[in-house]
DNA sequence: TTTCTATATCGTATTTTTACGATGGAACAA
DNA sequence: TTGTTCCATCGTAAAAATACGATATAGAAA
């Protein structure tokens, strides 16, 4: 390719695309801890902070980072009531993820499918 | 659930399982520049290391850097031809991570596809 | 009211990631 | 041989991520 179309340089202005936030959402699945959280909400949808706490081998604090992290990203959704917190999946964005994988999957079909 | 069945902690003893792979490979894909260099490999199979060089905004150092990371993930391969590398998707594991994706779908239909 | 429970946030230490220039080595060209 | 090209690695600086204890806050219970 040196020798033949010279390609624009890519410029990674992105912000706000949906391909920064499935890059986003990918960096956050990409931690052991975050994954598991979002393992055990697909288990155990709705359950509250203290559950994830319990489950998990780290400090109530890092739990509840890691819950803001995948919040922000928007992977979950937390709901207050009363002194706890409701969490489950945003299975809308989890959806839309899924869906932009798969049409990259469809698009390059020839080469990620080799015969 | 802090109430009923109290489930075993999560130990994260994990090393080496076929999940803690899809982690690592989310974790690469969560970086914007990686992510470019994938999608710049499903479009130009076979390229060099110089041609996603001048593809990138950044130094030569930097991008063989997060090639060797791509590459110790599993998500491309590397090829040596004489001075040159020439770098493609491992399409295996690139599927392989898909297959994952997908069966964990499938085994959560119901929470993942609401009605 | 006071106390307790649940959880978010603060402050901070440690580790990891990311980026760069400089260097080194291997293969090709002259 | 010498010089050049291509690219990995080294050394390092800066930024980000991760973890924890301590603290704050809001609601429930006493």
């Amino acid at each position: 390719m040196s020798k033949t179309s010279p390609q624009l340089c890519c410029t990674l202005n992105i912000s706000g695309t949906d391909q920064e936030k499935m890059i986003k959402m990918f960096k956050a699945l990409g931690n052991p801890i975050r994954f598991e959280i979002i393992k055990f909400l697909l288990t155990h949808p709705g359950c509250i902070t203290g559950d994830i706490v319990e489950y998990l081998p780290i400090a109530q604090a890092t739990v509840s980072q890691h819950l803001k992290e995948l919040k922000r990203v928007g992977l979950i959704e937390g709901e207050i009531e009363g002194p706890k917190t409701c969490y489950c999946l945003n299975t809308n964005s989890v959806n839309d993820v899924y869906k932009q994988l798969q049409n990259y999957f469809a698009t390059h079909e020839s080469i990620l499918f080799p015969l």
